[in-house]
DNA sequence: CTGAAAGCGCTTACAG
DNA sequence: CTGAAAGCGCTTACAG
């Protein structure tokens, strides 16, 4: 029965109430005597009413639309977030829009006006924030307004945007597959970076570094290569690593996506893996597991982290910022084993 | 600058015309001079004016939003799909909203409801049809009735939704796979097949099937195993092809992941890919490269049949139906072989 | 607790 | 080609 969509002044005329007292019953707002409330709710039902998104936010009521913005929805780390808030969201009434930033702090705040100027009740920004604050000035100066206007936020990952945070375990994630490598006998510890403005990988970096350096590493013993986050990028770290550092026997990627790099251009190049040389990655992405070889990664509950942003989005505001910590598990496979013997 | 949004009557008043005028003249409708058009639109990109487009919906303005149904955007088949539609979206100054159906035809129809209700201009409806046209009904009525009132439709695969669509070479491809193995000389070919009322496993089927028979081979030399269309399916259905059809030399999934879910039972339980088992998948999703052995696969342009489909919405619609063939590729790597000799 | 009325920011006949 | 006015379907002060 595809007909017409039906108004509430339908609705509020089959319950015999007025616009205003139905408005009230479905919002849930008081001013209402319960059973006039319930009888309007029924009746809404069975009738299949459903509210005009539009005229409500227009009218200035809440909007429940979330704004999701990612680096690009084809990588399995965001992906994997994405399908976490929308599982919330749906549970939830809400329709989601996802936007691409491709990791660009301007086109990051052009989606956050685009969100605000439509209107959505909540923003959530997925990846990472950049180490230079002035990066994001304009786009928390932006939300900051959102907010005051009874706007909702909440990112994923260390940003200086002033919200609700879930960060991920990034330092201690760092830290914990540099030992593992450490652990394995190692020294020559090579670190296929992502771009050096993201908060993301300095944090891991730092993690990295710190266990490096504790177990008397220089710095010519553990090089890092920048490159782009993408499969790509890991490619052309490997092949620079092993050009300009042929001493190396482990490399860490920055994230999984590289590490699949990584290991690709280790193959092509015809260095076995883990025999002559370790690779590990970091998010543990679904086909982790499914790798040739298998990839030792440090595991961060990505769905989670996107249910526990829309989450932290949802509930009442605090004075003081939330941040929650994700946690992190080192998941050894295949791709990691002893130093070769010199 | 982030102060209280700018309305159409402020960019009127700045540019010295009336409301309407300034109305028509963002809208590209006609009924203004070229030159006063040119000067408004130029005073608004100066004022950095948004319309607002809930009160554009309200009012009776076309909606720019494009809804997307997917399965699952963890999926990496449809994470592709978005980010093609995404793509070509941020170039039109789209938004898109992306909800899950789960592959179910109830939670398919009442997110086309939803859509509707939310007074989308586009809905895009990706994953697979059904073989039983009656489980897409209800959703087709609602979709014809969404067009009649303006709205704009396509959708990826082979459904019974009346609309544009762009259609996955699933039946060629499936032939295509088939001769490869045929072709290496193996004789004991199983499937392992996603569920009997998607229109994918259908059309894959049948390309496969027509394939073997061709070639003589009987049903018990090619058994069809049902399973889920996910990693997990794969495999469950691997372990069965084991226990029932020890002699099997060949499996063919009917999607990548199912694959992925075959080569990690295989592995579990010893057995060598291709050696004593060959491997192969449908869709090339972009980790198929990367898997161990990488496997040999249909590629399918997901990120492009997004930007096809979207493509295809926003042209004026023509009275009979537009079908977009997606052309497919057979990709060799190392998951498939020669058969084993006896 | 309930209702009549104004108003949200647009678009679009309707006049000129 | 241009403008004044009605109306889209809601929510929310404002009265009662």
């Amino acid at each position: 029965m595809p007909g017409s969509p039906l108004r509430l002044v339908d609705v509020a005329a089959h319950a015999g109430v007025s616009l205003a007292t139905a408005s009230r019953a479905l919002t849930g707002r008081d001013g209402v005597s319960a059973q006039v409330a319930a009888h309007v709710r029924q009746v809404a039902s069975e009738l299949g009413y459903v509210v005009n998104l539009h005229a409500r936010t227009l009218a200035g009521g809440s909007t429940p639309t979330v704004g999701l913005i990612v680096h690009e929805i084809g990588d399995p780390y965001f992906a994997e977030i994405a399908s976490g808030v929308l599982r919330l969201a749906g549970a939830e009434q809400r329709m989601v829009q996802i936007c691409h930033s491709g990791g660009d702090p301007e086109v990051e705040l052009r989606q956050v006006r685009m969100l605000i100027a439509h209107r959505v009740g909540v923003i959530i920004v997925a990846g990472s924030g950049y180490t230079d604050p002035a990066l994001q000035a304009e786009a928390k100066a932006e939300l900051a307004a959102f907010r005051k206007g009874g706007g909702r936020v909440a990112v994923i990952g260390r940003h200086n945007l002033g919200a609700d945070a879930v960060v991920p375990d990034n330092q201690a994630g760092g830290h914990a597959v540099a030992e593992h490598l450490l652990s394995l006998g190692h020294r020559r510890i090579a670190v296929a970076a992502g771009p050096e403005r993201l908060t993301t990988v300095a944090d891991r970096m730092t993690g990295i570094a710190g266990a490096l350096a504790r177990a008397g590493l220089t710095s010519a013993e553990s090089p890092v290569v920048r490159s782009d986050f993408t499969r790509d990028g890991g490619r052309l770290a490997a092949d620079q690593i092993l050009q300009r550092h042929p001493r190396t026997t482990a490399i860490i990627a920055l994230n999984d996506v590289m590490a699949i790099g990584v290991l690709s251009a280790l193959r092509a190049r015809g260095v076995a893996v883990p025999a002559q040389m370790s690779v590990a990655g970091f998010d543990d992405v679904s086909v982790a597991a499914d790798l040739g070889p298998s990839l030792t990664t440090i595991r961060l509950p990505m769905a989670q982290m996107g249910e526990l942003a829309l989450e932290l989005a949802l509930k009442p505001p605090l004075s003081r910022l939330r941040r929650k910590w994700t946690g992190h598990q080192l998941v050894v496979r295949e791709s990691t084993g002893p130093a070769p013997a010199r």
